[in-house]
DNA sequence: AGAACGATCGACT
DNA sequence: GTCGATCGTTCTA
């Protein structure tokens, strides 16, 4: 059990986004411990992935991060109005990163839930629906492009492998999960790369 | 300078 | 299921 370091990013990045499974991300805002389990991810690879934003090493202001070290947070604004975060991979130098689309509250609840919905009560439908999205789980821990380009080894964002990590209770130990596979989501403009199954998510067995 | 578009979300039918 | 919001990024000229 520890922070992940440097390492577990500077690799593959399809075995990145199913190694990220279950992990814990951790936001450190304003003194207090924002924290989420990792439940679904999506790969992004410049090499050779029409959907990434540096597919074929394309370099510009918004992608130079996916060129920075493994360990690196990619953030960029999308649709004018969310954020979507991701955690830069491979090699230095190889544009890819794994984008985080879901997690499921670990601590901080309230605050998170403040920063997503206000004042506004929190219905069953807003409690199943908090977090389970890249544009809400930016929203819920503050993050926008001033985050961009934070180093994941540092205080201020990070992931671990439990709980225990944060100095909180492990997980109540829970039937066993697996990984499912599919397609990404709102690629359908990037021809061949659409069909490519990089989204990873972490379900229950039957 | 201008135009097109998007790794989303929430409201609505 | 459909649709509009909203604006930075990117490309074209």
């Amino acid at each position: 059990m520890a922070r992940l370091c440097r390492e577990f990013y500077a690799r593959d990045t399809l075995d990145a986004a199913r190694a990220l499974l279950g992990k814990v991300l951790v936001r450190r805002l304003e003194g207090e411990t924002l924290a989420g389990r990792v439940v679904e991810t999506e790969a992004y690879v410049g090499r050779c992935d029409k959907a990434c934003h540096a597919y074929g090493y394309r370099r510009t202001a918004r992608t130079e991060t996916l060129f920075a070290p493994p360990g690196t947070a990619y953030i960029y604004l999308i649709y004018g109005m969310y954020h979507c975060l991701n955690f830069v991979t491979e090699p230095e130098g190889e544009p890819a990163a794994v984008l985080l689309r879901a997690l499921e509250p670990v601590a901080g609840t309230e605050t998170m839930a403040r920063l997503r919905y206000g004042d506004k009560p929190l219905t069953a439908y807003r409690k199943k629906n908090f977090l389970n999205g890249p544009g809400k789980v930016c929203r819920a821990l503050a993050l926008t492009r001033a985050e961009n380009g934070l180093d994941l080894t540092g205080d201020t964002l990070f992931l671990c492998d439990g709980p225990e990590d944060i100095g909180l209770a492990p997980f109540p130990v829970s039937g066993k999960e697996h990984i499912i596979a599919g397609p990404r989501i709102g690629v359908d403009y990037a021809e061949e790369a659409r069909d490519f199954p990089w989204r990873f998510r972490l379900a229950k067995e039957d």
